[in-house]
RNA sequence: GCCCUUGUAGCUCAAUGGAUAGAGCAACACCCUUCUAAGGUGGAGGUUGCACGUUCGACUCGUGCCAAGGGCACCA
């Protein structure tokens, strides 16, 4: 595909002196092996007719050999004819590695990030599960990949977690009842802190239950979604780090900072935010916009080309100011990318329910993935565009909106497994090394199933080069399902092994399916059955 | 009121400005008991929230409405 690609190009080139602009090379079976709007594209820059230049690409192409045929359809697309040959030994040499690795930039990924005031909830799957693949597409892209969870163990929330144990405590050890407050976080965790710790004040007491809510709570889960961290920055230790005051004053040089109405503030509105935000609060306290430039001023330090951060559609407020303190700071527009995720919200009857951990109307994601699993939660959660609003119906969606494709995906990945697996034990040669069949493909001649499997496996690698840049990952569990369902129609229809014999046109096809989609659930973080 | 996001089949979602808007689930009819049936084929299902506009061409871009979610603190 890349290959047809660069003849495309190539001619274009020769044609007409110009950088092609952005066009399709889709695939698409109606139209073709291949098809483009290339002419259609070009006519705009050109001015000239679609028609006559798709006229010209063609006799220009046509010449190619491993077209079979160039054909000009309404007014202008050029639909190609691939032999089968060519699209055998494209398939023959696919690796499935990104092609560009020179330009390797130092990117950090943070993500997830929630409050360690209570166990991980349904809202921060999205945000996890992508976060996650997002890295892994990144490294398969060459990219040098950090991952970090922010851990904010300071501020009111922690002393609200203080307050909200010692409130719970009035009932176990007190025998009084515990008040009712709007701001105290519930749930069972609450009093299970409660009972193992002490503390001379709220600040103590919640810095403790924060550190107890990260260890038993958080980081195990996390363990148990299948998501590593590089590393967990805690929002304290940036200011055992940082002097603020100092950094302050070395912006305050450059005119970034304001004294207005005896607080500090932050002139974000030179950078495009609103209004302005205050730094430093008139008591003296600073606010957590402070911390934000800590954590960005040590990013800077660590040499991050690239910062990328996933936040709830609750923080899409924050963008503006992120990227102004940014800024401010050296770095350029497009070197931090903030991606929202829209928020999870629960169904309850005919109501739709923002999750609280406050209200205690949550969803905790461990009794999520502990009853329909974490293969099909990963699925679930990766499948949409984050954009999209998620009504989650507690009830309905254990059952019926898991009960996903990626069954039959995984099935797909088994069966092809089993094949390679009898080749083997039939002293055929090992699967991995497709170069040692040197199959001949001359005049090979493809039925649409084998066809069709062989485009959508070719069709792989450009679609991943093109998610490593705009990180829509939700298009990895469409790719995933498509291809399945290719290989699944080709299996229907055609065999392997037949008897004795092995057809090696097959078998080259079953090993690059299985080597896509185990690069796919590699990818998506979804476990690789043997058996199923 | 202002800002961000969203509105596509009964449900969940796709569709770099391209051709007849596609998948999964659910439902209907048929086939298949294999190289693992968690399968295959076929039909049905749509005024892409509404209205203008931009152009060869709009689900996609622009403007205005309508509806939903989120944000508009010297809270994090």
């Amino acid at each position: 595909m890349d290959l047809v690609k660069k003849v495309i190009d190539g001619a274009v080139l020769r044609l007409y002196k110009l950088r092609s602009q952005k066009y399709s090379l889709d695939y698409k079976e109606q139209f073709g092996d291949l098809s483009t709007n290339l002419a259609f594209v070009l006519s705009s820059q050109i001015k000239d007719a679609p028609q006559k230049i798709a006229i010209a690409i063609k006799q220009k192409i046509e010449k190619e050999k491993f077209f079979e045929k160039v054909e000009i359809a309404n007014a202008g697309f050029l639909n190609f004819t691939l032999s089968g040959d060519t699209i055998m030994k494209m398939l023959e040499s696919e690796n499935f590695n990104h092609s560009k690795k020179s330009d390797r930039k130092k990117i950090q990924i943070e993500f997830i990030s929630a409050n360690p005031t209570g166990p991980l909830t349904l809202g921060n799957a999205r945000n996890a599960f992508t976060g996650d693949a997002i890295a892994k597409i990144l490294r398969w892209s060459g990219q040098d990949v950090q991952t970090e969870y922010y851990v904010n163990d300071m501020g009111n929330q922690i002393e609200t977690l203080g307050e909200s144990v010692i409130n719970s405590k009035l009932k176990t050890q007190m025998s009084k009842p515990p008040l009712k407050n709007q701001k105290f976080y519930v749930g069972e965790y609450i009093e299970e802190i409660g009972k193992r710790i002490n503390g001379k004040n709220v600040q103590q007491i919640g810095e403790r239950g924060a550190k107890i809510i990260l260890q038993d709570y958080i980081k195990p889960l996390i363990k148990k979604l299948k998501i590593h961290f590089d590393r967990w920055q805690s929002e304290k230790a940036l200011h055992q780090r940082y002097d603020i005051e100092q950094e302050v004053e070395k912006l305050r040089s450059q005119k970034f900072i304001q004294e207005k109405e005896g607080a500090l503030w932050f002139l974000t509105k030179k950078f495009g935010d609103d209004k302005d935000r205050v730094l430093k609060k008139k008591n003296g306290q600073w606010t957590y916009l402070a911390s934000d430039l800590l954590y960005l001023i040590d990013r800077k330090k660590r040499g991050f080309d690239k910062i990328i951060i996933l936040l709830g559609a609750d923080h899409s407020g924050y963008i503006k100011r992120i990227l102004a303190l940014g800024q401010s700071l050296g770095f350029k527009k497009d070197q931090i990318k903030i991606l929202i995720c829209q928020l999870a919200r629960i169904k309850k009857g005919e109501k739709s329910l923002r999750m609280s951990k406050r209200a205690g109307n949550v969803i905790y994601l461990d009794e999520l993935v502990g009853k329909v699993g974490l293969d099909a939660s990963r699925y679930f959660f990766l499948e949409k565009n984050p954009n999209t609003h998620l009504d989650f119906d507690g009830q309905k969606a254990l059952k019926r909106d898991l009960t996903n494709p990626v069954y039959y995906i995984q099935y797909g990945y088994v069966r092809a497994q089993s094949i390679l697996r009898k080749c083997q034990i039939s002293n055929i040669p090992a699967p991995k090394q497709a170069g040692k069949y040197q199959t001949n493909f001359k005049s090979q001649i493809l039925n649409s199933q084998e066809k069709r499997l062989a485009l959508k496996i070719l069709a792989l690698r450009p679609a991943l080069s093109d998610i490593s840049q705009t990180l829509e990952i939700y298009r990895l569990p469409h790719l995933a399902l498509d291809l399945t369902r290719a290989f699944s129609n080709f299996y229907e229809k055609e065999r392997v092994i037949d008897g004795e014999t092995v057809n090696p046109l097959n078998l080259l096809l079953t090993q690059k399916f299985y080597t896509s989609i185990d690069l796919l659930l590699d990818m998506m973080g979804i476990s690789k059955p043997e058996k199923m």
